[in-house]
DNA sequence: GAAAAAAGTCAACATGGCTGACATAAATGT
DNA sequence: ACATTTATGTCAGCCATGTTGACTTTTTTC
């Protein structure tokens, strides 16, 4: 497994006059906190991935997945307003997830322009493996930090955000919390994951 | 500048007897963080990648510039150890960095088959600007945070990195930190860039 | 009835991953 | 001394996912 691990060659601590080496790593302060979020992010999107390679999917397939899982019936204006790519982009991978049944694109009723978008069953499990398979990487890391530990890092979190989309980010988050939870799909069909 | 703003249709709600919506997002526990992790994640990235597009370069080269500035004279394993991208992916971006004179590298003196990679001046003023944008970036989320959040937020992310390397980086972290205060370089000088 | 909006599509291109196959130089082991 | 291994580099091609630009169809809105 690849360890990473620099050898770090004795000529190139302070030994050695080099002056090539100037102008290096002053220790800025949040530079731990840079690496970390790389090689954090990193590991975190890696489980989706392997998963879908499974399915011949990629992380493209995995926000598009989620993002109609949590809010079903979006149109694609929405999906592209959240994932911030062309309509091109989006094209591809939303055909390729039609066509093999994870997605379902039906015409609105009110204006039948929109194409709005729901998960298939397929498609809202795999969601749902995605969801877990973080959650635990998530719950486990909560794990080893001080019990208060949730809020700071959801305040962080919200607060790395370009400050003109922090309101909108929440609120697209609390919107999607409150529609699963008042049955926004089948009153009859139990969410039966409350807590 | 396109808010992030799903227009729920209303009968995507209580009202539609609809079956692909079947098993939709359960809110399970960790959403809001998992979505939280893409937003953010996604702006801290955003900021290099505009100064990285004046240069005609992009991530690759960023995440090159970084780690050859945290560790000046490493060997170019240890970065693909870091990156654990293939030799060949590295090669491209490697070769685009010596050509424009943002990293130089040179035989081992011990070991001649090594190139061990030093960042020219300018390189080392475009890592450093980076960390600059990316450490501000933190810093302003970590003034929007109690005052012990810092040290939750370190915790949590170094324990959202998988478990068996969660030593190694953070003795990269602290290697990186060691060497750069043992005067790889004097603080504060522009040293000239000589040999 | 004209204009605007929602969606889709075709074509071409860029970036940055990947694999496989080799080539070269230098260090190491026998 | 020679064989092997290691460190590096390189060519060629493929894939996933982003981009621009141009254009169409359908439907709504003014």
């Amino acid at each position: 497994m690849a360890d990473i691990n620099v050898s770090q060659p004795p000529h190139a601590n302070a030994a050695d006059p080099d002056p090539a080496a100037a102008g290096a790593a002053v220790p800025r302060p949040q530079t731990d906190l840079i690496e970390l979020l790389f090689f954090a992010y990193r590991n975190f999107v890696s489980d989706p991935d392997k998963v879908l390679q499974g399915f011949g999917f990629g992380r493209a397939h995995h926000r598009v997945l989620h993002f109609v899982n949590r809010h079903p019936g979006m149109r694609v204006t929405d999906l592209l307003d959240i994932l911030r790519i062309t309509k091109q982009s989006l094209g591809r991978v939303l055909r390729e997830l039609v066509d093999g049944g994870f997605v379902d694109s039906r015409a609105g009723s009110s204006d039948r322009r929109q194409r709005l978008l729901y998960l298939t069953p397929k498609g809202a499990t795999l969601a749902r493996d995605f969801v877990a398979i973080q959650s635990q990487r998530i719950e486990r890391a909560l794990a080893a930090c001080s019990p208060g530990a949730r809020e700071d890092v959801r305040r962080f979190l919200v607060a790395m955000i370009d400050p003109e989309d922090q309101a909108a980010a929440e609120k697209l988050i609390a919107r999607a919390d409150q529609a699963a939870l008042s049955g926004g799909q089948r009153p009859g069909k139990a969410p039966a994951r409350p807590r």
